[in-house]
RNA sequence: GCCGCGUUGGUCAAUCGGUUAAGACGCAUCCCUUUCACGGAUGAAUGAGGGGUUCGAUUCCCCUACGCGGUACCA
């Protein structure tokens, strides 16, 4: 029997969720649907100093927005919790001295004044980065360096100390990858990580292998960028004995921005004018809004479509993708390796394809709850019919309400000079008639409407589509929209005579 | 600098040694529609460069270039 499939979205709870992490939350959650698995959401707070009130909670609301809420969380609760890090801080301390009896870690005393002078000090055109490794660490304040009986005063004197890792010197350490295969790493290259933190915080390097360790995770998805440092997290399962139930690794590409390099930031969508973050996210301290996907309008399933293909594509030319069908089609090995730059068009066009695929009904919901608002009352068949004639001009809910509002209100303003610019005795003769002898119109329907008058506009000489613009904006007010017929078909006799009425006499 | 990863049209991308190198977004032209949109048709546009391996490389290997990521008591 295999192992029951469990992964985890370990985001930092540090301000809003960017695209990215939207997108590795979902290809979590993609997987572990797929394999009939758990989605654990933990939540990595081990920085106080970055620590924004309200991240968490935006966290978990952003996850259920798009519809891929966990199996566990910190607000869920679950088998294995507590699921906040910060919460788990006594927990972590037992294993860091464990790698110290062991002898793969030791403690040190360096100050972050005494780190920034070694940096300094060591710092050559060669070596622009110098590393706390093998080489440096015996000049260095530790317990490497110092004697027992040092270390035994300083400890007693309550001085402040990390636990770091001692990466073997010369050692090639290698792992597959299920997204690149194999990678390996030469462990001279990776400095000794610190464990734990002066304040007894694990760093992410120790609580993210303890907790997959405990939490029993058995594929760890996280971005391209943790690559570098894997080396040190193999290295602990290896030292903590747990190598056996080290989990999968699939490191994903990262999400660039649309022009330049580099990966796509917060900073990238208010130059370019679109949003990064899922949701809206008001930054506490400083009051800062920032915009996210569903105030902007996008469908939740819109937007996990476009992140869905943004790196992952089932080898088909299908891009509209259910959340049912990702689960049944999605498999890591499909995921792209190269990072991927983000689209806005593309996304639009994704939300667009959302909304015409939409049940008239549903978008006559939406219509509803729009009309609510306003305190216009409409009945309900009327939004339905007016939905299949709207949506497909509309790439944003928001766009609803202005491509519909004038089959619910006398529009407010028209344009006028559309008319006049065109417009003459004839012309409004021809009006004036055809209003005159609507009441004879038996059925007042979109074909009905178009024949009578077309066929008056021929009788009277007039070319019928230099008469359907004036039409348009007297009834709809603008010069786009759905079919001029279908409008007074909608609007009914009586509403479609009075805005003819009342424009010609504004003329 | 060093280490790792990557590189198919402007963008997302298919191809898992043999194709006229798909498809989508965007763009252009045309048709439909006497509006806008939808829909339909057509078009422009792609394997970073150089070496190998092979009967045959976009595909496998090497080098170079370029890009990205990392090089924190941040994640």
């Amino acid at each position: 029997m295999q192992k029951k499939i469990r992964v985890r979205f370990a985001p930092s709870p540090t301000g809003g969720l960017h695209l990215g992490g939207v997108r590795t939350a979902l290809y979590n959650y993609l997987f572990a649907r797929h394999h009939q698995g758990d989605f654990i959401l933990r939540i990595e707070d081990t920085d106080q100093n970055r620590y924004v009130a309200g991240a968490e909670q935006y966290i978990q609301d952003c996850l259920e927005w798009c519809g891929i809420a966990p199996d566990e969380s910190p607000a869920a609760g679950g088998p294995y919790g507590p699921y906040r890090q910060s919460e788990r801080k006594a927990l972590y301390r037992r294993y860091a001295e464990k790698l110290l009896e062991d002898g793969h870690a030791y403690t040190a005393f360096d100050t972050p004044a005494e780190l920034e002078e070694m940096r300094i000090k060591y710092k050559t055109d060669e070596n622009p980065s110098p590393q706390y490794n093998a080489a440096l660490r015996k000049k260095m304040r530790n317990s490497e360096s110092l004697s027992a009986a040092e270390v035994t005063d300083l400890l007693d004197k309550q001085t402040p100390y990390v636990i770091r890792i001692k990466m073997p010197d010369n050692e090639e350490i290698r792992f597959t990858d299920m997204i690149r295969g194999t990678i390996s790493f030469n462990t001279s290259q990776v400095d000794d990580k610190v464990l734990l933190k002066a304040d007894g915080m694990p760093t992410y390097h120790l609580a993210v292998v303890v907790d997959d360790y405990l939490m029993k995770i058995t594929h760890a998805f996280r971005g391209e960028e943790w690559l570098s440092s894997s080396p040190v997290h193999i290295l602990l399962w290896k030292y903590l004995g747990w190598e056996a139930e080290m989990p999968q690794w699939a490191h994903l590409p990262l999400i660039l921005k649309p022009d330049g390099k580099g990966k796509l930031s917060k900073r990238d969508g208010e130059r370019l004018g679109f949003p990064v973050f899922a949701m809206d996210w008001k930054d506490p301290a400083t009051g800062e809004l920032t915009r996210g996907f569903r105030e902007r309008g996008f469908l939740p399933e819109a937007f996990i479509n476009m992140l869905a293909l943004l790196g992952w594509n089932d080898g088909s030319a299908q891009e509209i993708f259910t959340k049912e069908e990702l689960t049944e089609k999605f498999s890591i090995d499909r995921v792209h390796k190269a990072g991927a730059k983000f689209n806005y068009e593309k996304a639009k066009w994704f939300n667009h394809e959302w909304i015409k695929r939409s049940s008239d009904e549903w978008i006559a919901g939406k219509l509803m709850d729009i009309l609510n608002e306003r305190k216009i009352s409409a009945p309900k068949a009327l939004a339905v019919k007016v939905a299949g004639l709207i949506k497909e001009r509309c790439v944003f809910l928001e766009e609803l309400w202005p491509n519909s509002h004038f089959f619910f209100e006398t529009p407010a303003a028209y344009d006028l000079d559309a008319i006049r610019a065109k417009w003459n005795e004839e012309k409004k003769a021809l009006f004036v008639d055809w209003i005159g002898r609507s009441g004879a119109i038996t059925e007042w329907s979109a074909p009905e409407l178009e024949k009578d008058f077309k066929d008056l506009a021929a009788a009277r000489n007039i070319k019928p589509g230099d008469a359907l613009m004036p039409l348009r904006i007297m009834l709809a007010g603008s010069k786009t929209g759905p079919g001029v017929f279908d409008i007074a078909a909608l609007i009914g006799k009586e509403e479609t005579i009075k805005r003819i009425q009342s424009t010609i006499g504004s003329l």
